[in-house]
DNA sequence: TGGCTGACTTTCG
DNA sequence: ACGAAAGCCAGCC
């Protein structure tokens, strides 16, 4: 596609298995461009409107819900990643170092 | 063409 | 330990 971006991103974030989340910059590292981990999220902006893209589960390095505030609701967010499984407090995931799933090893 | 923006990440203070 | 600033890349005006 013309897109190489948005769509590996697209693809990576529909590989994202059920119960597992990851973060930006390690689809933008999956992707080799670790600065531009912004543009990951700006890339889901644009496939917020897919909903072959579960944007909910990715997050933050730190595994807070930080584009949660973009989802409608914002709510759906968390819920999304509560009905997959995964514990989410002050839009946060608990033992996310279990949960998290990093594409530069699952998909390696 | 040039410059701003952005759902991040890392490092210095 | 917390706060602020810089860096990175690609899309959009």
């Amino acid at each position: 596609m013309n897109s190489n971006f948005f769509e590996d991103v697209y693809e990576v974030v529909k590989l994202i298995p059920a119960g597992r989340w990851t973060s930006y910059g390690a689809i933008a590292n999956y992707l080799g461009t670790r600065g531009s981990a912004r543009m990951v999220g700006w890339a889901m902006n644009s496939a917020h409107g897919l909903q072959d893209v579960p944007a909910h589960r990715v997050l933050n390095r730190s595994g807070i819900l930080t584009g949660k505030h973009h989802f409608v609701p914002p709510e759906s967010m968390q819920e999304s990643l509560e009905n997959e499984g995964l514990k989410v407090i002050n839009d946060k995931i608990v033992n996310g170092s279990e949960s998290y799933w990093n594409p530069n090893v699952e998909l390696m």
